[in-house]
DNA sequence: CCTGAATCGGGTACGGTGTACCCAGTAATA
DNA sequence: TATTACTGGGTACACCGTACCCGATTCAGG
């Protein structure tokens, strides 16, 4: 059984480590610390993607050397850990005068695979928390991208909000239902095909009993393929299309 | 911490349970049980109802007066129990002649909507790893009526799972971003607003830095006054306004 | 009726987790 | 050099899911 994680501990030491300045520390007393932040966030970023599914502060430790306990001298604790991890992952270095004069569908298609591509790489994301999200710099700059996507319409702020947050959750929720490992301990079941062949004479026999009128016409069996990329792509088209008519209408007149 | 689950166990002993059949068991030497399956599940909705995130087994057999290793009589585990509970929080025991009439749009809405309740009180339900459903009764339920919302259309059936599953996800994934419940023992950091509150000091330090050009001119504080559900909505009507063309298209001619 | 067998509920214990706490060693300051 | 703040490591605790064992209970067959 996996131990996935709440995310959000105490907000304030999050944020004091998240936008902490790097300005040099004035020299005290004491042994030089051998870690850094950074190091700890790195290091439990690779043993979560590594482990699958959630990981344990005694494997960061053991990725990086050190005793159970020292990243407790760094970060109070595994909640706000992964505040600043979650930061770290959604950084995005690209250049942006690559979205020179993308129109405003672009700009929000390329959000929505950027924020999949990060759930592709990073699949216990989809194990956090996120409600009460933790602002870090790497955050703020994906929101700030994301809001580009309206400039020269006069959408309602309130609308861009409800757009934004639209297409994350659209993209959440897929990546969720498609991409979620499965906890490190348990059986693999292999693949997919495996797990529905192990359904199927409980679901035969439902459909022979009758109930399950509409479900039972559903005989096409390519109906099922359907990758998770596939499933993102079709329901942030449709969301799009959508869109379209009220982004034409918020067209700033030049 | 909280310690959300997997779900998805062995499913052969989750999909056994599931479909097990209550003709009545022939009669065995030792003494009569005295819990039954469905007490069980009941008992463990409540416990993971009230103890808001996830719910501990021990808490489920205190619940029932039992000691702590006596539901493991009915149940295998923890997982398989879980599979129990999503399974049994699905139904819906509506009148399905009160959907008579009714046009593909008020289905999906109704579906989006029954499902949002349905997050809404039993948010420990968006803890849990829906991939690898495990289908019982009730989901099977679930899924056929939303079949059924797309009677006297010849939309292709790969097509009606891809909006679907496009819906479901929409509304899951809104549904974790404002309705997950904090873990029981972290503090409830009151109300949202003192949640922001908290942050706005090192967000405004970022405004003032001059990046994050874009979020700066966004000012209308009224913006951010959005309520869950009307943030499902939203999503919701954007979507259905893309398949409305489609679904026009796609009308059997009768 | 009695006896054997199967099942039940409860208790103990194990390995795992996050982390509070203490202690010895280190290195910059006065 | 003496002081002092800070570091890293180890131990220990409470909690989790659950494997295992044992005595009590109740049926089926003789």
């Amino acid at each position: 059984m996996a131990t996935p994680q709440t995310g959000a501990g105490d907000p304030t030491r999050s944020l004091e480590l998240l936008w902490r300045d790097f300005s040099p520390a004035p020299s005290r007393p004491g042994p030089k610390p051998r870690l850094t932040v950074d190091r700890i966030v790195e290091a439990a970023i690779a043993v979560a993607d590594r482990e699958g599914s959630c990981f344990g502060m005694r494997s960061v430790s053991a990725e990086l050397g050190v005793g159970a306990m020292t990243i407790y001298r760094y970060v109070p604790g595994k909640s706000e850990l992964i505040d600043l991890m979650v930061d770290r992952v959604v950084r995005n270095d690209e250049d942006e005068s690559l979205l020179e004069g993308l129109e405003w569908r672009a700009r929000l298609e390329l959000l929505a695979e950027g924020t999949w591509e990060v759930y592709d790489a990073h699949p216990w994301l989809l194990e956090i928390n996120q409600r009460r999200p933790v602002f870090g710099p790497d955050s703020m700059a994906g929101y700030d991208f994301a809001i580009s996507a309206f400039e020269g319409h006069d959408l309602p702020d309130r609308e861009v909000n409800l757009v934004i947050t639209g297409i994350m959750n659209l993209v959440t929720g897929t990546a969720r239902q498609y991409l979620m490992r499965d906890g490190a301990e348990e059986v693999p079941v292999a693949d997919e095909r495996e797990w529905w062949a192990k359904q199927e004479p409980y679901l035969k026999r439902a459909f022979e009993s009758g109930m399950y009128r509409h479900i039972q016409r559903f005989a096409d069996e390519s109906a099922w393929d359907v990758t998770a990329h596939q499933a993102m792509r079709y329901a942030l088209e449709r969301f799009l299309d959508g869109m379209a008519p009220r982004m034409e209408a918020a067209r700033r007149e030049a």
